[in-house]
DNA sequence: TCCGTTCGATACGCGAATGTATCGGATGCA
DNA sequence: TGCATCCGATACATTCGCGTATCGAACGGA
């Protein structure tokens, strides 16, 4: 009774399956990043990974769902590597040092930003995406707002801005708007000092020059 | 001998071919909006615009040319309304009356934002555009820091940042970020409220409070 | 109004991508 | 090892969208 994703009753599953979705998933991730969703047709993801179209058939049911899971699954990955860098040190937050942690993380990866752009405009039409997305920058933003939270007093003065969650709101503003800029120039470097400044700037009082 | 983007010697051009092609191009934005580039046939954009594919392509080579066109039409369009907006006021800068009214029109219209990030992502993958887009930007933050500098020390003092330059780079990041969330919640007034809170906070010394 | 030119509708052929149905081999449990 | 099951390759039919070639009608200058 109980159904999947893609429609199949909960029993066995093989390990040769979980390789050959977990190829798929790859192949497509590298597909996605060079050309673009938008331009990527199933048999392409196929003949990347190695697989006729039949595997895709029996682990998806559109190209549609093998981006959702490809994204959740990356996004994952690195929600819980920001939580790591976030949760490394002790009680008292050392702004400019987590602040060049979070950005090593966020701003490793352009291929990564790439379809994460991509996904962002196939969720910006579809609400029930859209809403999952949400859900995600809100646990973000929350968890960012907790560090800011607890450190608040220990270090310098937090903000220019109000509370801890507007603190928050606009370190994600900022990461997005590095990230648009880096999407054009693909200049990580750049992009990562751009970012550290930017939340610097934002977290700590103007008293911090140069 | 001089030819034009889609090949044809520059002739007399009648009434009835503007007509269409702006027709086609104001469909297109339609559709694009509705569904997304990479989701739209190129017969989508004739049916939406009440002709047949022959129209098209008597107007444009590829799909891809219609974009490239759509997004400078309309690019040029907002700049020149931001410049208006920008250039309103007398030599001294009031920083929260701009604010207020640059942020007016770049949260404008829900659907160019749409476009505008469909485009961006199709950039990103094409360095010819994407070096376009670069220029492009380059000049908007030009203009702001123009007008920023402009400004110094009438006003409040600019910023936590370090020069014009760098607020200026500032402020569009800020744009960036506060439309991607706009792209996902769709709901205007906060953003606007969001991005002129931002805008102060970085364009004003922490003095001002509330 | 007349006529050469331009524009866009129609019809055609083609290639690409899709989804399905079938089948042989791989897989994992007893 | 034997066997029931699962997985993915292959072949097929079909649909969709593209680009071109042709032709009648609209256009605009004389």
């Amino acid at each position: 009774m109980a159904t999947e994703q893609n429609g199949r009753a909960t029993g066995r599953v093989t390990r040769r399956r979980v390789r050959t979705r977990a190829n798929l998933l790859d192949a497509a991730f590298a597909v996605f990043a060079a050309k673009g969703f938008g331009r990527v047709s199933i048999e392409e993801v196929c003949e990347a990974a190695g697989y006729s179209r039949g595997a895709f058939y029996s682990n998806f049911g559109t190209l549609d769902e093998l981006f959702f899971a490809l994204y959740r699954e990356r996004a994952d990955l690195i929600a819980q590597q920001v939580a790591d860098a976030l949760a490394g040190e002790g009680p008292d937050l050392d702004v400019p040092a987590s602040v060049d942690r979070v950005t090593e993380v966020l701003l490793l990866d352009l291929d990564w930003l790439l379809v994460k752009t991509d996904f962002l405009v196939h969720a910006a039409r579809d609400p029930a995406v859209a809403q999952t997305l949400l859900e995600q920058r809100a646990r973000l933003r929350r968890a960012i707002a907790d560090r800011l939270a607890r450190a608040r007093g220990h270090i310098p003065l937090p903000a220019v801005l109000g509370d801890a969650d507007s603190a928050a709101h606009a370190v994600v503003a900022a990461y997005d708007g590095v990230t648009t800029q880096l999407l054009l120039d693909k200049d990580v470097d750049a992009a990562r000092a751009w970012l550290k400044q930017l939340l610097t700037a934002l977290l700590t009082d103007g008293s911090a020059s140069e």
